[in-house]
DNA sequence: TCACATCTACTGTGATCACACTAGCAGTCC
DNA sequence: GGACTGCTAGTGTGATCACAGTAGATGTGA
């Protein structure tokens, strides 16, 4: 019932040490478990996960590929502060980009599906009415990317993923500027409406109205 | 006058041995200098380029991560070969992005960056005349960036370079099978006429009429 | 008290080595 | 002849160490 705790990866990869720390750093990062301007060290990620400093020097230098960590001045590795028009670059590609993937998805969407993001939507508005922060990243992450997994896709997911990991951290830190009353009103419920109603242009509308609204909280 | 010969990077990163092989493999694959199912042996990067292995394997794994290189069922890392569906999805997402990078990039295109894509787009089609595939894949690849760069973006170029990325190896691939011939009436002609009459709209039409040649060749 | 030098504890980088695993081939035995 | 065994050369993985560089505190001078 519960969906994958896990982030899917690019490519199927053996299963290391390092891919392993990579896939939880991606899940934390998505989830909003690192504020951004956090410095990120190696050897303290390596003692943190308990392996070696190897798979997490490798785990972390991919992040920085991904986009997810960066450089600082000094050559640390830093989670980035989001600028504004970073972030609202972000919120434009991932409407486009999950709405066409919902799009995809919705043929594949069986009873099952929806019940599960309906249980997830309930949690979610748990979460929010206790103003629980952690709890309502979390499922938010998963009632999307539950349906955007069912798309099958092998390009625009990864490329999604890389959109969520540099969004992650600076998502909540606005969340938490502006409260738990900011990200009250989602769509979430009309999208398992549409679903019901077998309404695929309003079901990818819905997503669409999702997304954007986190774009009002910029303004 | 020429543009640059380097792909630009996600993030800022310290110029090291990782980072210059990192970019030197990631340009290669853009321009088709790898054949899909091709193993790509660390130790035999390191070798080729003259450096340790570990800075291989950091680039080598790097390029993993962006969906570049694979890995093979015996953990060979590889360079993939895209199914019809991955292929399509590229291109799709392709259309998607590349046509809003445009539309970002046109009102900070000036003249000489008329000439200069007008400049590039002579030589495309000297390589198309003289049937030479290497060049043409380079000069395209530098036609299209020339105009994506000037958008400054930091979200929507890092997600292209990685569908570039993928696309690379098969794309010279299916040009080998079908000859030089199959990419004779490209857009780029259309794209200058209406960066001269600065028509935006025209423009980014053109760019997406363009990639969209492209997916004839698979059907 | 303020400015400068120094020292220390950290950062990431890259080389080197031991290890586990795989593919291919040669050899051997039935 | 055919099936099996075992060796060899290759693969990526991960630990460990030396190194260069930086940030910050500490100490020392004027």
């Amino acid at each position: 019932m519960t969906p994958e705790p896990t982030a899917t990866h690019n490519a199927f990869s053996p299963d290391t040490a390092s891919t392993r720390l990579h896939r939880a750093l991606r899940v934390r990062l998505c989830e909003g478990g690192f504020t951004p301007g956090e410095v990120i060290s190696i050897r303290r990620i390596a003692s943190e996960y308990d392996t070696g400093t190897m798979p997490a020097r490798e785990a972390v230098r991919w992040l920085v590929t991904e986009g997810a960590l960066m450089f600082s001045d000094s050559r640390k590795i830093i989670v980035p502060e989001l600028s504004h028009d970073r972030f609202h670059e972000i919120l434009f590609a991932r409407k486009n980009l999950e709405t066409e993937l919902s799009r995809h998805a919705f043929d594949d969407i069986v009873d099952a599906d929806i019940d599960a993001l309906e249980w997830i939507d309930q949690r979610i508005n748990a979460a929010i009415a206790q103003g629980d922060l952690v709890d309502y990243m979390r499922d938010n992450y998963r009632f999307h990317f539950h349906i955007y997994r069912l798309s099958q896709s092998r390009v625009l997911l990864p490329l999604v993923e890389i959109l969520w990991l540099q969004y992650g951290p600076s998502m909540r830190y606005i969340c938490t500027r502006w409260g738990a009353s900011s990200i009250a009103d989602d769509y979430h419920r009309e999208v398992t409406q549409a679903l019901r109603n077998g309404d695929r242009e309003g079901f990818c509308q819905a997503i669409a109205a999702d997304i954007e609204q986190g774009m009002m909280l910029l303004e």
